[in-house]
RNA sequence: GGUGCGGUAGCCAAGUGGUAAGGCAAGGGUCUGCAAAACCCUCAUACGUCGGUUCGACCCCGACCCGCACCUCCA
């Protein structure tokens, strides 16, 4: 079975495959830096990262580009207020940003480019709609005409037509002939940074930076755009107006959203208080690895309640894989290999692969999973598990985190460095062997202090970090 | 009002026209110096409500109730 995607476009589930069929010509609509990303932000980034993931993991190549908005209205207002530059406003949000990918394993996209550093592009695509008729001039800026797009709203499946066909609506306080056109130049304003061009001294509109960045590096017609549900309209939409009115081709044949996520039932507010930043999820002590299990784990196009019961049983999760790791790495499996155990792994990897091509189904993925992680240590326990039988189910294991990532332990800043911990284990077994009980239990809670957990099994003492 | 999504056990959540994956929590057990940790077992006569279609529906159809999102900046 192919890889499928549920495409807004045609609101259906369809086959994918990138049209060369080989790379994916990839655009995701990235942050605005304009303050730090919150979770809800960047659940929408771990289901673009899991994508990339999955698809490389079918072995298509991919030509991923994010953009970053750094000129928009909300940065403009806050640099002024600060009085510094948007350059010197909007870096130290990127900066984070890019630290905040790194910190839940985003792989990097093969480009990430910013949308002041193709005002040039952006200037020649509104030369394009101009030419084109697509726009007109009003008050100085720069407009683009619906009117003139008769599939304006083949995306959101609104139907524009009642307005499209009236007059003059004008309901804003630019000179506009339709309601929902929007801008694609603004006149330069006093005190607001502004490009000297030659369509006039002003700044490119949010949407036009999407469509000019996308074509110049992916070409006419995208193999998946994806985003944020919210953003489905009006920029999307109008991303598909600005470019296929220009290149009277398809703009990206998947379009795929994210749901959003709410926090504790709630729609995620900085006036209810539950407005959370992954820095303020960390220092209350939870790890990304389960920040980033939690938001991959429910499929991308359902809502996600982000809750603290919620990271807590994220947590509990990943102990159990990386318990089950720990296991296949260190207890000791009679010779030869169990063919059930070897059907066992094989079976797992084949519901994985199937429930990963159908949408994304991480849920589903997860369950094949765990049912064979308890079948397995059942085996286990039997003696039906050999040394044989050890690689095909780190071979399982390997695939899941090939896309989930979450197996390898962050190690906090300052904490205790691997030969440390392996020191105070010798220690401890020592003192438990000499009968020395106390000392033992005291070494055993300054690890756990420390959020090192030991374990003693029939092979011996092992440890390992608290997820 | 328009468009779209959803209501499955305490919480999260998958799913199929033939009688409910998985995770967390909870209870029981194995192991152990006691613990901890780990592992195993148990855990929805039931899938918002009411009708209909069907030999049979949680899954199809209709109505209704509830929640949410977008239609304006928003991941």
């Amino acid at each position: 079975m192919p890889i499928r995607f549920y495409n807004t476009l045609t609101q259906k589930v369809e086959d994918f495959a990138p049209a060369d069929g080989k790379t994916v010509r990839m655009y995701v609509c990235g942050p605005t830096v304009y303050n730090y990303a919150h979770i809800g932000n960047l659940r929408t980034f771990t289901f673009q990262d899991i994508l990339r993931r999955w698809l490389r993991a079918r072995h298509f190549e991919t030509l991923h580009v994010m953009n970053i908005t750094d000129v928009d209205d909300k940065i403009i207002r806050a640099s002024v207020a600060g009085n510094v530059s948007i350059n010197e406003y909007t870096k130290p949000y990127e900066a984070a940003f890019l630290e905040d990918m790194a910190t839940l394993r985003f792989q990097q996209p093969e480009k990430i480019v910013r949308a002041t550093e193709h005002i040039g592009e952006m200037v020649s695509l509104i030369q394009s709609l101009t030419e084109k008729g697509m726009t007109y001039e009003s008050d100085g800026s720069i407009y683009y005409r619906i009117g003139k797009f008769p599939e304006y709203g083949k995306l959101s499946h609104n139907d524009f037509g009642g307005m499209i066909a009236g007059a003059r609506v004008d309901v804003d306080e630019y000179e506009k002939e339709n309601a929902r056109d929007f801008v694609l130049w603004k006149q330069k304003k006093d005190g607001e940074p502004s490009w000297n061009t030659a369509i006039g001294d002003g700044r490119p509109g949010w949407h036009i930076e999407c469509s000019a960045m996308a074509m110049k590096y992916l070409g006419e017609t995208l193999d998946i755009h994806a985003g944020g549900i919210d953003l489905t309209f009006p920029h999307h939409e109008n991303e598909i107006a600005q470019s296929e009115a220009v290149t009277g081709k398809p703009f990206a044949r998947f379009w795929i959203h994210a749901e959003h996520l709410i926090v504790e039932g709630q729609k995620m507010s900085k006036s209810l208080g539950n407005y959370y930043t992954l820095r303020d999820v960390m220092q209350m002590g939870y790890q990304p690895e389960a920040v980033r299990y939690l938001l991959a784990s429910v499929p991308y196009r359902n809502k996600l309640n982000f809750t603290f019961d919620g990271l807590k049983a994220a947590a509990a999760s990943i102990e159990r894989l990386r318990n089950f790791e720990r296991r296949l790495q260190t207890d000791k499996f009679p010779d030869g290999s169990v063919v059930e155990a070897e059907e066992r792994s094989a079976g797992t990897l084949r519901l994985f692969d199937e429930a990963m091509d159908d949408d994304l189904n991480t849920a589903s993925a997860l369950g094949a999973l765990f049912e064979f992680i308890r079948d397995s240590n059942t085996a286990m326990d039997s003696g039906a598990f050999n040394a044989g039988n050890v690689g095909g189910a780190m071979a399982v294991l390997a695939r899941f985190d090939e896309v989930f990532a979450v197996m390898t332990p962050t190690v906090a800043e300052g904490g205790l460095a691997d030969e440390e911990i392996d020191a105070l284990a010798a220690e401890r077994v020592s003192a438990k062997k000499a009968r020395n009980f106390a000392r033992a239990d005291a070494i055993r809670a300054e690890l756990l202090e420390k959020g090192i957990i030991l374990e003693d099994t029939k092979e011996g003492t092992r440890w390992k970090r608290k997820a």
